[in-house]
DNA sequence: GACACAT
DNA sequence: ATGTGTCAACGCGTT
DNA sequence: AACGCG
C-alpha cells in the first residue's frame, strides 16, 4: 500500500501530508499522524515559547530506529510562507523558524521530531533573551540527585535576582531556563553564566564540574553552560525528543518537579492532557525577564534628570503633569527613570465610561493608548486605539480610585502588566508582544490619522467564551464554620448554577452541565447592557425572590421546565428571576483562572450596572454573624471562601465551603405511592433508596416539595420506566398502595435528621440531579 | 522527506 | 525506473 | 593540526 497522503489548511496555508501511517516510534507504534497530531494539538504552547527563534532541527524520515540528521538550512523548496533569517559565518545559513501552526506542521511532516532553538530571536538576534542551564547527570546517578541539584541551583540563581524556569530534557537531565532583558551580547550573557556556574560549583565541588571531557569529570553532573554560545542550540519547551516512548522536553512548576521520577515522565501519549489539567509552567516567563546580575544599574534613587534640571517637569510629561493635581489625585508625579526599557501594563479603567488603557514603555515614559471598546479578543478583530498623553514609569504599578473632579476620575485597575517586545516594525505602526505574568498575546497597533490608531489581535485566543469548555468550581460540604482570617463568606443562593457566556455584546447563558439555558430567561439577556464586559465567562445563580428577598427554588427550577416561548416570554414578566453573580473565570481576552477569589470579584461587582436583575453576590468576614442572620432569614445556607484562592474548573477541594442549614442527600427514586383527591392522577409520594457503595437502604418516602405542574411531569418520567417488584423485604404500611420502579432517577432531598429505622425525618423533595 | 544526480 | 547521497556547528580542551 | 565533546 502506498503512504496516505492528506491535504489540510492551516492558518490559510494549504500542507500536503504525506506517509501518515509510517511508524515513527516503533516500540510505542506511534505513526507520523499522531506526531502531526500532537504538534498540531501543543502549537498554541509551543508557539508561545519557540516563535521567532531560529531553529535547528533533527528529522527522523524513517523513524528513530533509522538514521536521523540535523537540518538548519532552509530548502529551496519550502513553501514561501516558511520564513527563515540569514545567521552565522558570512550569513551563511538560512535558520527557518516559527510563524505560526502552520509552519510547525508542516516541519512535523518532515519527520522533524525534535526542534532546538536558539536563545533569541530573529528580531535581535545579537541579544539573548534567555540564559540556559543544561543539567547532564553523570551515568550513575539517579534523577532524585538531579532534582536535588537543580533545587541547589535555582537558589543559587534566586539570590542573584533571577527568574530559574524548569524542564525535563526529555532524556537524562534537565534544563534551566532565565528569561533576560535582550540587551546584552552572547559574550556577556556567557560569561554571566559561566560566572554563576563557577560560584555554585565553589559552594558545592562534590556535586558539579564544567567540564566538558568525561574522563574529567569525576562522577559529577555536567552544568552545561556552553548552550549560551552564539551558535549553539537546546531543545525547545515541548519539543518530542527522538527516543523511545517519545519523550516530551516538558515545563514543569518548581512544586510539580517534587513529584517526578525522571527527564522521560512526560510522553506524547499524555502531555497535552498535561498541560490541559495544570496549564503552562513557563506561562508568562518573559515577564520575569531580569538585566544579567554582571550589568545591574544600581537603582536609581532620584528620577532620571539628563538635563541636571531639578524641579522640572521633564517636557514628556508636561501634557501629564498638565492635567492634574499631585496634590488631590493619588497618582504618581511626574518623572523620567530608567526601567528595563520593555515594560507595558493594560489598565482598566472605569471611568465616566470603561475602557482599557494599553502603556508601552519607551524613552523612560509610558506611550498611551485609551481603547474604548477594550483589546480585541481574537485575530480579525480591529479596535480604535486613541493615542493620550505619556504617562511616567511608575504608572506601571498604579492601580485606585481617581477623585471627582480629576482628570480621569474613576477607577483604575492593572488588568495585566509584564514586558513587551516589538516583533516587527511597520510603516505607520509596529507589531508587539505582551508578555504578563497570567496573560500573553500579540498585537498589532497601526497610525491612521491625528491621535486615532487601530489595534489589531495577531495570536490565537486560547480561550472563547462560547468554543471553550467551562466547567464550574465546586465546595466542600461541611458543619464547621472554618476559622482563619483568610476566608470570605457569601450567602447560598438557593437556585440554578449558570455559566454566563458573553462574547462580542452576546450573551449565552449554560447551566453547570452545559444545558443550554438561553431561551429560558429572556428578562436576563435582555440586561445584558447592564453587565460593563464585552468578552467574559461569569459564574453567577440565577434565583427567584419572594416577598422578603428570600430565594423559591422550587419558581425558579419550573422556569426550567417551560418549552413554550409565549409562556416563559409572559413569566419573565410576571414572575422575573434575578442573577447573583460572584465569580470571573474569563474577561476581555484574559483568563482569570489563576487570579486570587478577591481580585476575581472585585471585577465582578465593577462590571455590574446598577438597576438590573445582575447582582453582585456580597461577601463578609464575619462568618458567625453571617450564618446566624441567614438561618434566621431562612435561607438555605452559607458558603465559605478562601480569598487567596485560585478557580479550579470543574473541581471540589477545601478552597470553597457550603454550609447548609438543613441536610441533603441524593437519592434514586424507587416507586411511588397512590395519590389520593388532587394527587390522585398523578402519585402521593417517592419512595426513596440510597446507594451506598454496592448496597441499597430504604430511606421512606418524600411527598413534599413539588407543585402539581412537576408531579404531572414526573409521573410520566416514571411511567416509562420498567416496573419492577419491591427492592426490599422489611413491609411498609403502604405496601398494597406502591408502584415499584427501576431506579434510576436521581433526586435531591432536604431532611431534618435520620430515624432510628433509617428513614428520613422532614424530608423535602429539592429537585431531579439532572436539573442541578 | 524531498530532492539532485548517477546509473 | 531505480539507487544513492545530502541534509550542522563551533568553541574549547587535549593529544 | 586533529580529535573528542556536546
Amino acid at each position: 500500500m502506498a503512504g496516505s497522503t492528506q491535504v489540510v489548511e492551516i492558518d490559510g496555508h494549504r500542507i500536503k501530508l504525506s506517509n501518515l501511517e509510517k511508524v515513527l516510534y516503533p516500540e510505542d507504534e506511534i505513526i507520523k499522524a499522531e506526531v502531526i497530531q500532537y504538534y498540531l494539538k501543543i502549537a498554541p504552547y509551543f508557539l508561545r515559547h519557540n516563535k521567532y527563534r531560529p531553529l535547528s532541527l533533527v528529522r527522523y524520515p524513517d523513524g528513530i530506529s533509522s538514521h536521523e540528521f540535523f537540518q538548519k538550512d532552509r530548502p529551496s523548496w519550502a513553501p514561501d510562507w516558511i520564513e527563515s533569517i540569514r545567521l552565522g559565518k558570512e550569513e551563511k545559513k538560512d535558520y527557518i523558524f516559527l510563524t505560526n501552526a502552520a509552519s510547525l506542521v508542516w516541519l512535523a511532516n518532515l519527520a522533524c521530531l525534535e526542534l532546538h532553538i536558539m536563545e533569541f530571536t530573529k528580531q535581535d538576534p545579537d541579544h539573548p533573551d534567555l540564559m540556559v542551564f543544561d543539567l547532564d547527570p553523570a551515568p550513575e546517578m539517579s534523577f532524585d540527585q538531579v532534582k536535588q541539584i537543580a533545587y541547589l541551583l535555582k537558589e543559587h540563581l534566586l539570590e542573584f535576582e533571577y527568574h530559574p524556569f524548569v524542564k525535563t530534557s526529555g532524556g537524562k537531565g534537565l534544563h534551566l531556563f532565565c528569561p533576560i532583558a535582550p540587551s546584552n551580547s552572547h559574550g556577556e550573557v556567557f560569561q554571566a553564566a559561566k560566572d554563576l556556574s563557577e560560584s555554585f560549583i565553589k559552594k558545592y565541588p562534590q556535586l558539579g564540574t564544567l567540564q566538558l571531557r568525561k574522563d574529567k569529570r569525576e562522577q559529577k553532573l555536567l552544568i552545561d553552560i556552553y548552550r549560551n554560545r552564539e551558535t549553539q542550540t537546546v531543545v525547545g519547551a515541548y519539543s518530542l525528543r527522538g527516543k523511545p516512548g517519545a519523550p516530551v522536553s516538558m515545563p514543569v512548576s518548581w512544586e510539580m518537579l517534587g513529584d517526578i521520577q525522571s527527564s522521560q515522565a512526560f510522553q506524547l501519549r499524555q502531555a497535552a492532557d498535561h498541560i490541559e489539567q495544570h496549564g503552562d509552567a513557563w506561562e508568562g516567563m518573559h515577564s520575569q525577564a531580569v538585566p544579567i546580575h554582571t550589568h545591574r544599574q544600581p537603582k536609581l534613587s532620584q528620577p532620571y534628570n539628563p538635563e541636571g534640571l531639578k524641579h522640572k517637569t521633564p517636557e514628556q510629561l508636561e501634557e501629564y503633569a498638565a492635567k492634574r493635581d499631585f496634590s488631590t489625585t493619588p497618582e504618581p508625579p511626574p518623572a523620567v527613570t530608567s526601567g528595563t526599557g520593555h515594560a507595558f501594563v493594560v489598565h482598566r479603567h472605569h471611568a465616566t465610561s470603561l475602557h482599557y488603557d494599553l502603556r508601552l514603555e519607551k524613552d523612560g515614559v509610558l506611550l498611551s493608548w485609551a481603547i474604548p471598546r477594550g483589546l480585541p479578543p481574537e485575530p480579525g478583530i480591529k479596535r480604535l486605539a486613541v493615542e493620550t498623553e505619556p504617562h511616567p514609569l511608575a504608572y506601571l504599578t498604579f492601580e485606585g480610585e481617581i477623585p471627582k473632579g480629576q482628570y480621569g476620575a474613576g477607577s483604575m485597575w492593572i488588568f495585566a502588566s509584564g514586558q513587551y517586545r516589538k516583533t516587527k516594525e511597520k510603516k505607520d505602526g509596529f507589531y508587539f508582544q505582551l508578555t504578563g505574568s497570567r496573560w500573553e498575546a500579540e498585537f498589532r497597533i497601526h497610525h491612521m490619522k491625528d491621535k486615532e490608531w487601530l489595534l489589531e489581535r495577531v495570536s490565537p485566543a486560547l480561550h472563547h467564551p462560547y468554543e471553550s469548555t467551562w466547567q464550574v468550581m465546586l465546595a466542600e460540604q461541611t458543619t464547621r464554620i472554618p476559622t482563619g482570617s483568610d476566608y470570605r463568606f457569601e450567602v447560598k443562593w438557593d437556585g440554578i448554577r449558570a455559566l454566563l457566556l458573553i462574547f462580542e455584546g452576546t450573551i449565552r447563558i449554560l447551566s453547570r452541565n452545559g444545558r443550554e439555558l438561553t431561551q429560558q430567561f429572556p428578562e436576563l439577556v435582555a440586561a445584558l447592557s447592564y453587565l460593563r464586559a464585552s468578552n467574559a465567562v461569569l459564574d453567577a445563580e440565577i434565583v427567584r425572590l419572594d416577598a422578603v428577598g428570600r430565594p423559591v427554588f422550587k419558581q425558579v427550577i419550573s422556569r426550567l421546565h417551560q418549552s413554550h416561548p409565549a409562556k416563559i416570554e409572559r413569566l419573565s414578566k410576571s414572575a422575573p428571576v434575578v442573577c447573583y453573580l460572584f465569580d470571573a473565570l474569563y474577561l476581555d481576552g484574559r483568563s482569570l483562572l489563576q487570579d486570587p477569589l478577591i481580585r476575581r470579584r472585585a471585577w465582578v461587582q465593577d462590571l455590574i450596572k446598577p438597576g438590573s436583575p445582575f447582582r453582585f453576590s456580597s461577601d463578609v468576614e464575619d462568618g458567625a454573624a453571617l450564618y446566624e442572620a441567614a438561618q434566621k432569614m431562612g435561607l438555605e445556607g452559607i458558603m465559605a471562601k478562601k480569598a487567596t484562592s485560585y478557580y479550579y474548573p470543574g473541581k471540589r477541594s477545601a478552597d470553597w465551603y457550603k454550609l447548609k442549614f438543613r441536610e441533603t442527600m441524593d437519592c434514586y427514586i424507587a416507586g411511588f405511592t397512590e395519590g389520593q383527591g388532587e394527587r390522585s392522577s398523578v402519585f402521593g409520594a417517592l419512595h426513596l433508596l440510597q446507594k451506598n457503595e454496592q448496597e441499597w437502604i430504604y430511606r421512606g418516602k418524600v411527598g413534599t416539595g413539588f407543585d402539581m405542574d412537576f408531579m404531572q411531569y414526573l409521573r410520566e418520567r416514571m411511567d416509562v420506566l420498567p416496573k419492577t417488584t419491591k427492592p426490599f423485604e422489611t413491609p411498609t404500611a403502604d405496601d398494597k398502595v406502591s408502584t415499584w420502579i427501576a431506579p434510576e432517577l436521581v433526586c435531591e432531598v432536604e431532611y431534618a435528621s435520620i430515624t432510628d429505622q433509617g428513614t428520613l425525618r422532614e424530608p423535602v423533595f429539592k429537585s431531579l440531579l439532572e436539573d442541578r
